[in-house]
DNA sequence: TGGGCATCGTGATTCGTTTCACAAGCGCAC
DNA sequence: GTGCGCTTGTGAAACGAATCACGATGCCCA
């Protein structure tokens, strides 16, 4: 499946549930409206779930999100941890959002003994020691990392290590990792720096 | 400019941050190799700043990192708002790295009276309508979206008409705006599942 | 039961981006 | 000074993705 397809299922998906349960049934044209891109496109990427929509109709809305799920592998909530429970990581434990999206956040770790044993939403903040621990023993696959972009480097290599294979990295840092592991970088001040660029730029 | 070379220019930037000072001259390899791009590619981006880097030398390091910035608009701080000051948005309060990536919070703000007046990283939170008063005051033009999904629209419709013409947004809905404002969205649900997919169809 | 309409699926086309490949240029060593 | 090695800048080619355009097809209603 085409990258650029891979990243616009989720968008989709989130699409679907914003049209809520009032309609049994959408078409391409309504769906790409919703989503801002083309309804060729939409058709284009669904054609790759075998999805089947039926002509002069549409897709059956529930039918297509339960296929939008097949597809990227969220069939069962995967087990996640937070490692590095600072002000973003504090934030993202408090998240109610994981478990409607497919995921389940199964420990949080911090390297300062400081903080070792606080609460944050209810769960106990864990030792790196426990962290190592926790993925081989529930074969934790994916990782988020909000620790320091110092230290994210080191915590990577130590993740990939004990069987690690998705990384989302919050930290400003550019991991290296070996090509089996997939990283995904979310980088709040080159997202503000593009914007910046246009913003800059505008007929004046 | 392309977009896709928008998009690299921040990266770049933080490349050569990373690199440091050990270096008065980086090549469109060694650059390359850091970002994990290829040099062809860089040196085309870069081609677009009308940088001039040396044949048989490379890039002067001080002057492409001021190139970068300039190209991206980062030679005056931007000032910002951030709007909803939960988790996410205290966090981000919170960050020390705006600055750094030329940036100013100038306030924060949220709708629930119980918040109002709360101290966050040293700064006071304010209210909806001290918002509409600062950003024309200041003449804001960027803004970070923590609100709940549900609030999104209605608070970004409300930045738009005082003037907002970028807009980061944090929360998981797809904002209706004018084609004059920009908007990025953030989305770590998205990011997830993009991951899910990858690790789903990973050959077992 | 058949005709018309809405919508899908997809080949062909266009567009934007990446990569290749190499001539041109600079600096340094001898 | 002259030659050699390194690195840029960029046209051309390859690639991937978005869009167009339209034939195929199922549904609804008369
Ligand atoms: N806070 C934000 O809004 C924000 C925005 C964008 C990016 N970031 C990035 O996210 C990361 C976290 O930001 P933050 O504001 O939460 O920082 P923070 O300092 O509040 O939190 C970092 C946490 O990581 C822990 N830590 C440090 N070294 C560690 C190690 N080796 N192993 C495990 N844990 C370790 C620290 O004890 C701390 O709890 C940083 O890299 C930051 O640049 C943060
Ligand atoms: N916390 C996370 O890690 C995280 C991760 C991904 C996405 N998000 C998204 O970011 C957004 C914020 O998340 P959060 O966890 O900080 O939520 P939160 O509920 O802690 O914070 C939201 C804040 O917005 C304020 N608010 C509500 N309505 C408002 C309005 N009309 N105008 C101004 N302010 C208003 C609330 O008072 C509250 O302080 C949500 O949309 C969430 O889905 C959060």
């Amino acid at each position: 499946m085409p990258k650029a397809t891979v990243e616009r299922l989720p968008l989709y998906l989130q699409c679907l549930q914003a049209i809520g349960d009032s309609e049994t049934t959408v078409s391409s044209d309504a769906l790409a409206n919703v989503a801002g891109v083309n309804s060729a496109n939409v058709r284009k990427d669904l054609s790759y779930l075998g999805s089947h929509g039926v002509r002069g109709v549409g897709y059956d809305r529930l039918e297509l999100c339960a296929q939008l799920r097949r597809a990227l592998g969220l069939t069962d909530k995967w087990p996640v941890v937070i490692v590095g429970v600072g002000n973003l990581g504090s934030a993202l434990a408090n998240y109610q959002g994981f478990d409607a999206s497919g995921f389940n956040v199964i420990g949080l770790y911090d390297a300062d003994p400081s903080k070792i044993g606080a609460r944050v939403d209810g769960q106990r903040i864990k030792s790196m020691e426990d962290l190592e621990l926790d993925i081989k023993k529930h074969e934790v696959q994916m990782a988020i990392l909000t620790t320091p972009a110092g230290a994210a480097q080191e915590v990577a290599d130590m993740l990939v290590s004990v069987g690690i294979l998705s990384i989302l990295n919050f930290a400003p840092a550019l991991l290296k990792l070996p090509d089996t592991v997939k990283c995904r970088q979310v980088d709040l001040a080159t997202e503000l720096q593009i914007l910046s660029y246009y913003q800059a730029s505008r007929p004046t």
